[in-house]
RNA sequence: GCGAGCGUAGCCAAGUGGUUAAGGCAGAGGAUUGUGAUUCCUCCAUCCCGCGGGUUCGAAUCCCGUCGUUCGCCCCA
């Protein structure tokens, strides 16, 4: 064959699959106008320290998945992996927390990681994600998951389910780290392989091990959540009475343990039953140490990311192509009713109809039978007579119902033609 | 990065060593040089079965490599 071939890892999201996606846009743009969230866009690459600093030098994420490289500057620049960092990094060098208060910011795009391509996993994904900078309130955790949630119901999507956790602030998890490693060591021999290498290096991480035997022996393992502070531990409380006053169902869940560094205090996840391995809609929480990290003033966070592909996967289980025809087919034949008719489009389409013109050329026939299966309310005619006189054939492709209007009285919106093609576009049963 | 499966047209798909690679959907043209259903006819893989190499008198079919994809692990959204 020898064509080229889009690289591995990424796809093309070709016309039919876009529709799906400019619906979740447009569902979840007008949602989170609503609840005062502003979109922001950050560049595709940033400096890899951003990266290596924001998310942890011990994340897989960081160590093995990034797409890093010199540019002819020689500086060392990373395709971002996920959009919090690049969100922070512009907040704190805009200083937005000097237009004061709470900062509500989202964002979508394509994030890179190098990773082994499966269904609803590739090396260039699409996030949506939101950030709610500057508040310690309870609420805030709460109102970011119940958006999310909100979020997907609107697009229709059931069969989820809310995981909560709460990892405590930095002190927290340095005890509950060590009690975890006293009570795993004299199991060591025992665990899998890679559960023993995190051992020493990232011990919390074992808790998500699908090792069955691993499963079993931290089945009786040490919570985390008896290792909050005081004051985490109200928070979680919090957190976890406001989701019951919202009806937001959720299971605790104390192996839910995020691969990023940067999460304090709740953690949650939004799997879906109706995924494969990659069951994870939603993810997200609180990271009240990131943007000191990143070096900026000390501002707690909260926020998550949904995977767009997998919920677009969901979305095409559950849900027939949405359609879009056109409200008018227009067809014709012959050189002068042919010129008329691309005029006769463009001017139908200034009064903000949709118009598709037929460009084949072919019998009336065959040119019937597409404006038919075009889905179009009203077929317009051009041939040679009706060049001659400046009118057209108007068929209502429901009824077969026939007239001849002059081509001037189809342009104004007070004409009875347009008054009556958007009244039937805007009848719900049509 | 590890393990396994799969790769025949735009889509679905038969063929599993022997002359011209079934069939269906979609598409194009025509019967019907101006009216949408149905029907009928014709066309739609001719250095060719993802790509490269090998075995064989002969390969879509067997073997090796490679690329892609799917499932699981890892990881994550």
């Amino acid at each position: 064959m020898g064509a080229i071939q889009a690289t591995r890892g990424t796809r093309d999201i070709l016309p039919d699959e876009v529709r799906y996606w400019q619906r979740v846009e447009s569902i979840a743009r007008d949602l989170l106008q609503r609840a005062a969230y502003r979109e922001i866009r950050t560049p595709l690459f940033e400096q890899t320290d951003l990266f290596e600093r924001g998310i942890g030098e011990a994340t897989d994420v960081v160590g093995k998945e990034m797409y890093t490289f010199k540019d002819r500057g020689d500086r060392s620049l990373t395709l971002r992996p996920e959009g919090t960092a690049g969100a922070v990094r512009a907040y704190i060098e805009h200083n937005l927390q000097a237009q004061g208060g709470v900062q509500r910011l989202w964002y979508t795009g394509a994030m890179f990681r190098y990773e082994r391509p499966q269904a609803g996993r590739q090396r260039q994904f699409h996030q949506l994600g939101i950030e709610v900078l500057g508040s310690a309130d309870p609420r805030a955790d709460v109102e970011v998951m119940s958006i999310a949630i909100d979020i997907l119901h609107s697009l229709g999507l059931t069969n989820l389910y809310l995981d909560l956790n709460s990892v405590g602030n930095a002190s927290d998890r340095q005890s509950y780290r060590q009690a975890l490693v006293d009570y795993l060591t004299p199991y060591q021999a025992d665990l899998d392989p890679d559960s023993q290498t995190r051992l020493t290096r990232n011990p919390l991480r074992i808790l998500d091990s699908k090792d069955p035997r691993t499963q079993e022996i931290t089945q009786n393992a040490p919570s985390i959540l008896h290792h909050l502070s005081p004051a985490s531990q109200q928070h979680f409380d919090r957190v976890q009475q406001l989701l019951s006053d919202l009806s937001i169902p959720y299971q605790l869940n104390f192996r839910l343990v995020r691969g990023l560094d940067y999460y304090t205090h709740t953690a949650f996840e939004i799997q879906s039953a109706d995924l494969g391995a990659q069951a994870t809609v939603c993810g997200g929480g609180r990271y009240d140490g990131l943007v000191t990290e990143l070096g900026g003033p000390d501002t707690p966070a909260v926020g998550w990311a949904i995977g767009l592909e997998r919920l677009i996967l969901l979305l095409q289980k559950l849900q027939p192509v949405p359609t879009s025809a056109p409200d008018i087919y227009l067809i014709s034949r012959g050189d002068a009713a042919e010129a008329q008719a691309l005029l006769l489009a463009q001017r139908l389409r200034q009064t903000g109809l949709a118009v598709e013109l037929d460009l084949s050329g072919s019998a009336f026939g065959k040119q019937f039978k597409r404006a038919d299966r075009s889905g179009a309310i009203v077929c317009l005619v051009l041939g040679d007579a009706e060049a001659e006189t400046n009118t057209v054939q108007v068929k209502w492709l429901a009824t077969a119902e026939q007239e001849s209007i002059a081509q001037a009285d189809l342009l104004s919106p007070s004409a009875a033609f347009y008054q009556r093609l958007t009244q039937i576009s805007q009848d719900p049963n049509y």
